[in-house]
DNA sequence: ATGCCTTACGTTATACGTAATTATT
DNA sequence: AATAATTACGTATAACGTAAGGCAT
């Protein structure tokens, strides 16, 4: 058998062409390194090199040999990802959700049941959710809706309301404690943070002579909201969990459409290690 | 990097289930292999066993990893296989005949004009010799007809002429000196060496009407030959390289048809290796 | 009691780097 | 002179085996 620090010795040599070059690049010695091709020779019992007596290269065998290394090189590559990735996936449960608001509240519900296990979040669009549902990149995924697939366990998670916030000098603060409608607030300008998932198709539905101003940064986000008359969103959610409330000079007002108030489901595979999570949804539900 | 003797210990472990046995199996001592696995879950950085006081067992992880590091083990088998494979075909005049006659005197010819080389000759029918000559196992085909394929040289290699060997009594002794036809001789039993080739073909056209008894052994069909009243072949070629001539027990009559003569031609991909015999032939046949 | 794994320890073997040598451009 | 490869030599690391200990069947 032999060695991958002997094919990673080949492999850098046809790579780099002199035995300097390479052994430069292995951080070891020129006469380490050539010895090592010797070695290669030895256990191959074949000529790899053609040599001169100060210069070596590879013949036609030797280039095979060093393409073929490569390949095995690549090869323990890629068992090595492999395995730390399955491992990691064995203490990782990775979330994946139609809309922030959801997997602002998870990862601390999470951390308490699964206490030893790494949580992973994004926002995705329910296409790559349902992709990734069945490609084992989600064990678990947040919709916006219910969805019956066969083999899939699907529960109700979570509701979350939509809020407008206003400076508290502006005409809509008459609705402070009825609520507004979304036809009250169509036609404003908008600051928003640039992706909420599903809200944005419900804004675009509902606010339709609207204008949103995105932002990606949420600190610059913060900042125009306080220089700026414009108006801007909030969930009960996000409330809770961003320290946004008690700002003196925005008034927050509740959306009162049924449209504005979103329940969202948890959809994941039957796995026995998601049986803590399911009791939690169902007891949590009753 | 991980080295392949831990590759290999982890997929003897595998294999064997305890690491005593397959300590055993790879001839080191237990201890070493412990240590061993230890080494390759320090370097993955990744839970492959579960252990208890006094045993130890794959998990998930493990057996996934030990799968993988049987596939790399194959690769590297493969790859030493195909660099010494590949060595030695470069090493190697590799020569297959439709009939064993020319592949008797060959070697002898090829060891001279290529004396660095070793020489492989073998008989095979058309169909594989084609076949081999274009997928490189046969560098030098031999057969007994003319053939023009693109980018294949063919050139005539030489003749071989069929005998007939009758007891030094039997009837047929009148045609000593004359020589005798296939029609003088159909209708006999004949002995022979179990493949001789495209001469078969020929025998089973020219006579029709004979009994041919194939002996898979020349000792024994020597045997035979002066034991019974049976008839068998020879060749012109055979004579000269078989020391079976001056058997005064024997009589040998050339067979005149022109079907008993064949002429054979060697084809080959244009190779500058190959320069030397295709002189040699251009010259000898002149 | 036997089999299996781990830890500890001393040794050996293998692979390395430095230095010197030779050859080429 | 500078660059490149090989050879020779002493050293250091790392892998091994033996011995000892603990635990389960």
């Amino acid at each position: 058998m032999i060695e991958i620090h002997l094919l990673e010795a080949l492999a850098a040599f046809y790579q780099f062409g002199t035995l300097s070059a390479a052994a430069m690049h292995l951080h070891i010695s020129q006469p380490a390194l050539s010895r090592s091709m010797k070695r290669l020779e030895e256990i191959l019992n074949v000529s790899l090199f053609t040599r001169t007596k100060n210069s070596i290269s590879l013949n036609d065998t030797g280039i095979l040999a060093a393409q073929l290394a490569q390949d095995i090189l690549n090869s323990e590559n890629r068992m090595i990802q492999m395995v730390r990735y399955y491992d990691s996936s064995l203490h990782t449960i990775s979330i994946g959700s139609e809309a922030p608001g959801p997997i602002m509240e998870i990862p601390s519900l999470m951390t308490q049941l699964y206490p030893d296990m790494s949580i992973t979040c994004e926002t995705e669009n329910e296409e790559n959710l349902l992709q990734g549902l069945e490609n084992q990149k989600y064990n678990i995924i947040i919709l916006s809706h219910p969805m019956d697939i066969p083999n899939i366990e699907c529960l109700p998670y979570s509701t979350e309301s939509l809020y407008v916030s206003i400076p508290s000098d502006h005409p809509l603060k008459k609705f402070k404690d009825t609520g507004v409608t979304f036809e009250d607030i169509d036609g404003n300008t908008f600051l928003q943070i640039s992706y909420v998932g599903v809200w944005d198709e419900i804004k675009k539905k509902m606010l339709p002579n609207s204008k949103i101003l995105r932002q990606s940064d949420r600190e610059s986000l913060n900042a125009l909201e306080n220089a700026s008359s414009l108006l801007s969103f909030a969930t009960d959610v996000s409330l809770r969990s961003i320290r946004e409330r008690n700002n003196p000079n925005r008034i927050l007002i509740p959306i009162i459409d049924p449209e504005a108030t979103v329940q969202f489901y948890c959809l994941m595979k039957k796995d026995k290690r998601l049986n803590p999570f399911i009791q939690y949804l169902q007891t949590s539900n009753k």
